[in-house]
DNA sequence: TTGACATATTCCCATATAGGCATATATTTG
DNA sequence: CAAATATATGCCTATATGGGAATATGTCAA
């Protein structure tokens, strides 16, 4: 199988970074496709089709008005990736901790080792 | 250009449900790849080759005990994801409202038109 | 109608998957 | 050493991508 649609959830339509940059653009107010065109500096069918995607998941709400379409943030869209990266909220503080507390461990063993031998490159 | 590769960043990483899944079975403590395995109900190799993802990207830390190897998920990786949804929370209130808003003229549409016509089905 | 403007779609291509399966690479134990 | 266990990697394929360029569709204005 190959790797899954990027119109298959707001995950994936996420994890383009021009997407990502036209997500925030959107989000306090209506552009037209040649607005995001101009801020963004990306050629108009790039965008278009950009907003195609984000569209399909939701992710954008479109408004026609004479002949351009407005495009804004359904920031409601986003909801669904910030609940689930708050599942790990907790966790960071924790680890944190621990990785100053192995960063402190580490600083003291190479200190101490220093006169031996040198320390090999670790495996992460 | 090809879509970015998974190793790019968290987000393309995650964008992936399965590594979600194991992100999540990893965030309170070690694993072992069979445990994941167990656990997950995924093939051995698959396993592996998102745990190789999730290293590439560091958002998992992997320890060696013995011919085992642990695995645990460092929920600090996940932060730039978490800022980045961040940035919408606070039109996610004023969306919902619109939406609401809407919702609330669309029945009084409908209700008045009852007697009318049909609503034709709306584009988005 | 014709032309100008705004946006969307199509075609082509290099690239990267994820899954299934087989197999390689440790590491421990007898 | 050999056998067993734990994990990683290689190979294959169907599928989807994003960018670039060209073009289609839609809408207004004279």
């Amino acid at each position: 199988m190959a790797r899954a649609a990027t119109t298959s959830d707001a995950f994936n339509a996420v994890a383009e970074p021009r997407r990502r940059e036209i997500l925030l653009l959107l989000a306090g107010r209506e552009y037209s496709v040649n607005e995001i065109v101009a801020n963004l500096r990306v050629d108009q069918p790039s965008v278009s089709k950009h907003l195609r995607v984000l569209r399909d998941v939701g992710l954008v709400r479109m408004r026609c008005n004479g002949r351009q379409k407005l495009y804004q943030t359904n920031a409601d869209g986003i909801r669904p990736l910030h609940a689930w990266t708050s599942e790990f909220e907790r966790y960071w503080r924790h680890q944190l901790s621990r990785v100053k507390e192995l960063a402190e461990k580490r600083a003291a063993d190479s200190a101490s080792a220093a006169n031996k031998t040198v320390n090999p490159k670790e495996e992460q």
